[in-house]
RNA sequence: CGGGGGGUAGCGCAGUUUGGCUAGCGCACUUGCUUUGGGAGCAAGGGGCCGUGGGUUCAAAUCCCACCCUCCCGACCA
């Protein structure tokens, strides 16, 4: 890819709407444009990222045996209140009327739909266990926007809803997701912990919370510097008894035990071997996903800009030349590497080195190349590792093995 | 929803206190020449409903009233 030929466009200054590192760097790097207060586009670069994001979970969530669908965003009232919920988000739903005066809202979150779709089909204990997901966008009308994608009123979310005819079948599942969950979480690179949780207004009886620690975080929690626990509640560590420290986090993934709430509520049941009526047993996993896309931008950076883990930057390096007549080159080094499923943001401009360098650190991709002049007189590629700064100097017919190395291909 | 900042060119800002004549600066953009490994130089250009609506005045970016948007703190956060 061509960075002349490109939608990327950064900027010099700080954007003033921002405040938080992420955020700023976010928009100022151009992932994001912002629409409005807590709505936003994701521009090339951050839709790239957010593909990535997805591709990860995606993996992850079809291994574990869920099947993904796509439900829709609007969604009649009336499915609210049968549970009830109509009035718990009642604050934070988008609602209108449509042509024949029916009430609708722009979805929340989706409990309650995929219940309606499950009862729909399901009837008997032969069709369980089964786990449906989707990757959709949410809408919540937040009182108070903050932090860009941080807490944003229209966000995307990977949920996942398990079915079960029994509570060991439920426990089953959440320890599935929960493996999930670690691997998914490992691959972002950042340092997240679980902590127990209170389901709130979700229902059931328990859950767990993947928290990353972070200074624009919501939540408070407690640690222990020496044996890395944390606690809900401030006080003395339970295993070594240091004092511990208030932390700031940032929830990117919950899952819940969800129980029957919505099954008894809608009336989703099934007959069991015996042929009793039975409501179905759920399990709900949410991923914030593009609180994830900020999470890593606030805690994975330096003065120079982003720091992409080689999981989901946008490329997998910046290729600058800088000099004019090497841009076949540039071509072909990009054909070797693409070869090998490695992306190439070639950046061919005619602005000078400086504003080439600073636009590579600033978009952040993990390594960045160089070639010009001391390629034409040595025919080595400079590479630098974005994240350690540390520089290479691989010839042509070396830089593929150079990648495969770095990204531990065999 | 309470408190506090802010809204002037695509972006970042000055000007508002003390009203004044064609509304400025930097970056970006266009054209030409030069430069070419770390945010280039010279020259010539284009681009504004000064957030919106009312009011005061000979005259409003500037004063008054109302509203809208936005950022931060708090409340809220399935």
């Amino acid at each position: 890819m061509f960075y002349s030929k490109s939608f990327i466009n950064t900027s010099r200054e700080d954007p003033k709407v921002a405040e938080c590192r992420g955020h700023k760097l976010l928009l100022k790097a151009n992932f994001l444009y912002m629409v409005s207060s807590g709505i936003y586009s994701y521009l090339p670069l951050g839709w790239r990222v957010l593909d990535k994001i997805n591709k990860i979970i995606r993996s992850e969530m079809n291994l574990v045996g869920a099947q993904e669908l796509f439900m829709s965003a609007v969604q009649p009232i009336d499915i609210w209140k049968k549970t009830g919920r109509d009035k718990d988000l009642e604050e934070v739903m988008f609602k209108f009327k449509d042509r024949k005066s029916r009430e609708f809202c722009l979805g929340p979150t989706h409990e309650e739909e995929i219940t309606e779709i499950v009862k729909r089909y399901i009837s008997s204990y032969k069709q369980l266990p089964f786990v449906l997901y989707q990757i959709q966008t949410k809408f919540r009308d937040e009182p108070r926007p903050r932090f860009g994608l941080m807490r944003s009123s229209e966000f995307i979310m990977k949920d996942a809803y398990s079915f079960s005819l029994t509570q060991q079948c439920l426990e089953d599942n959440y320890q599935k997701m929960y493996k999930a969950y670690q691997i998914i979480f490992d691959k972002f690179k950042f340092n997240y912990f679980i902590s127990e949780a209170d389901p709130g207004a979700m229902g059931g009886s328990a859950s767990h919370e993947f928290m990353v620690p972070a200074e624009i975080g919501e939540d408070v929690l407690y640690f222990c510097p020496k044996c890395k626990k944390y606690y809900k509640e401030e006080g003395k560590c339970l295993v070594c008894q240091c004092e511990t420290k208030s932390e700031k986090v940032v929830e990117v993934g919950h899952i819940f035990k969800l129980g029957t709430k919505y099954s008894k509520a809608q009336g989703a049941f099934v007959l069991d071997q015996q042929g009793r009526r039975k409501p179905l047993i759920m399990g709900c996993y949410g991923i914030g996903v593009s609180r994830i896309l900020s999470a890593v931008a606030e805690t994975s950076s330096d003065s120079k800009g982003l720091i992409w883990p080689k999981t989901i930057a946008p490329f997998d390096a910046t290729l600058l030349v800088l000099d004019k007549s090497q841009t076949q080159e540039a071509l072909s080094i990009e054909a070797l590497l693409e070869k090998e499923c490695f992306s190439i943001l070639i950046d061919d401009r005619k602005s000078p080195a400086g504003v080439k360098f600073n636009d590579a650190y600033l978009i952040g991709n993990p390594y960045i190349m160089i070639i010009g002049k001391n390629y034409r007189e040595s025919a080595k590629i400079e590479v630098e590792k974005r994240e350690t700064g540390q520089k290479f100097e691989i010839a042509k017919d070396k830089i593929k093995d150079f990648f495969r190395d770095e990204y531990n291909i065999k």
